[in-house]
DNA sequence: ATAAAAATTTTACGCGCGTAAAATTCTTGC
DNA sequence: GCAAGAATTTTACGCGCGTAAAATTTTTAT
């Protein structure tokens, strides 16, 4: 690395004596090039400070290496952790990858879909936001560009679909605390931003059908994605007037549950499954923070890891048939039952 | 929107009866065209569906509107909320920011500045990962691309820093307690990710001497960014040892704090500042979920919007004048005491 | 050793847009 | 209505690289 800067392609096939077509072929591939060349080429990138231009590669290429990965709300650290895996994954398969969050908001979620098509991605990871998307919008996106959804399911929409087995979280989540104690009523916003919360509930009702049990659905008002404030409130508002119906509580995710736990321990309200409690609580998703609750959360885990090394295995084969699939992937990944001191 | 996809800039001239370099100066800048042009123009994009191709569009511009929003590690919380402020800033002022998180890695904070070297970004806004950066890497990127820091300082690097003033955030801490209660002691990291760890010590240190009180500091092991971990470890290790030495603790971030405080409430410690509370526990940072903890916490409040703001207009006046700013600029906000019931 | 196959080099053009310079048209103030 | 000034159009070239086709070299297999 003695040499200035070289200026572009032309110049390094100068000094590195290898021609700029193959160099070019290196450069999108260098696998595609022969042993001993790519050793002389790879050689020379260590004598001279050369990188290929990355506006002139894109430019004409129909397939860039770019990827995006596009979450609804990066501030819930269930996306920061799946879309660090993404990353990552990405990352060591070559691609560019780019995050992006909606912030909750449809605008953003249609801009971010805009401005990511003309980056001409090789693919696309997307976590929609859900009841609040623009379907025409996302549809038309995924007709473009080759899109796996991941966390949150559109009927038809993408060529896959990565996430988590709904049934599985609460099946286990219920029958843990029937099994263990008084059946538990069921804690979610009366209007959630995702479908996830609507299939949680239907496996509530069913499971609690199933035993014949009463289900009772407690549902909290609250607009957004602000979940443990919401939670909080409705946790609050439920204390102050008659409490819970039940002993045991299942919210429908953990950032709910957070909001409740607060509220608990603000109205004095003991958590826990031991004695001299007056209440569990259990949940869904095992939220990063879930471990550091007081109490710490009975919850059921995504699979992390199957999900993220799922989807982004999912989008490289989509990426290598061409952006199309025979016919639309589901796949999704059971829970594990975590349990924790809540319940 | 009847029309078919235009191709390219020449075809949406053709069209709309606008020659190209007028387009071209229209798209660089809309205020660059005379009122009458605008309009017309605009009208045209009404009516057909043409985007000018960034990578050509970028290709031989000096500079881009691209920004670069690089933090150490955003699954903090903290970090994706003040990302979150800088990308709207920066998407109001018709930038466009890409989100990067170098993970808590060295290896990745370099990879990602050379990725972004090689966008020709307008300018980048740097919270670096601090004691773990490569700072003779991250140097040599500042010379190259216009970069303000912020969050986390070195000395000399960039051409500005905006940040929190750490001596405020103890002092407020520090006096509130003193003045209500026992004095703290410090709990921190022994080797803190982040130089604004150290001033908070030092602060401290310098707080205690000024009413000439013994400082107390509470070095926990452990090393990267689990804070939580790090902390609820460390607490469990002091509890099961003979416990704090003062009915006081002040958590040098509201992380560690979160993971003292799960600790604490799993060994029955009760805290708070009421009677019946054996610890009074605050913090600095009112990271995002410090008012949902147990008991929730009495903390020092960064001032996100003053920091967003002033970080984007720093970088926006450093593009404006080129690139280079007489004298490195350092502006730091004060924090704002939030009393809750921790402390 | 030799022919066939594979990889590389040479040559040449195109991508979509930035941008400079000169010619033309439009705006503005008087 | 007119001249000066401003904006636009015309013309033309360049950016850095992708890529196609033909010529050449290297490798592989017989």
């Amino acid at each position: 690395m003695v040499e200035r800067k070289l200026k572009n392609m032309e110049e390094f096939a100068a000094v590195s004596g290898i021609s700029r077509p193959t160099l070019s072929k290196y450069f999108n591939n260098p696998e595609s090039v022969r042993q001993t060349t790519r050793l002389r080429i790879e050689d020379a990138l260590q004598k001279y400070d050369f990188r290929p231009n990355i506006f002139a590669m894109n430019q004409n290429r129909k397939l860039t290496k770019n990827v995006g990965i596009v979450v609804p709300f990066l501030a819930d650290p269930f996306f920061t952790e799946i879309a660090r895996k993404l990353e990552q994954r990405c990352l060591e398969a070559g691609f560019h990858p780019t995050l992006y969050s909606a912030h909750g908001q449809q605008q953003l979620e249609n801009e971010i879909l805009d401005s990511l098509r003309s980056l001409k991605p090789a693919g696309v990871l997307l976590a929609p936001l859900g009841r609040a998307s623009d379907k025409l919008s996302v549809e038309k996106f995924c007709q473009d560009v080759p899109t796996v959804l991941f966390d949150s399911n559109i009927e038809g929409i993408g060529e896959a679909f990565v996430g988590s087995d709904n049934f599985s979280f609460v099946s286990q989540t219920v029958d843990y605390l029937t099994r263990t104690g008084e059946p538990p009523s069921f804690f979610e916003m009366r209007t959630p931003a995702n479908p996830n919360a609507n299939k949680r509930r239907a496996a509530y009702e069913q499971l609690m059908a199933e035993r014949n049990l009463e289900p009772r659905i407690l549902k909290i008002e609250g607009e957004g994605w602000a979940f443990e404030q919401i939670g909080r409130d409705g946790a609050l508002r439920i204390l102050e007037t008659g409490g819970f119906p039940t002993n045991t509580v299942l919210c429908s995710n953990d950032r709910l549950a957070i909001g409740l736990l607060s509220a608990c321990y603000e109205k004095g309200l003991r958590v826990g499954r031991g004695a001299g409690c007056a209440l569990r609580v259990a949940s869904h998703d095992d939220h990063p923070f879930s471990k550091f609750t007081c109490p710490s959360l009975t919850t059921a885990a995504h699979d992390y890891d199957s999900v993220s090394d799922h989807a982004f295995k999912t989008l490289n084969n989509l990426i290598e048939a061409g952006g199309r699939f025979a016919r639309r992937e589901e796949t999704v990944f059971s829970a594990r039952l975590v349990l924790r001191s809540s319940a």
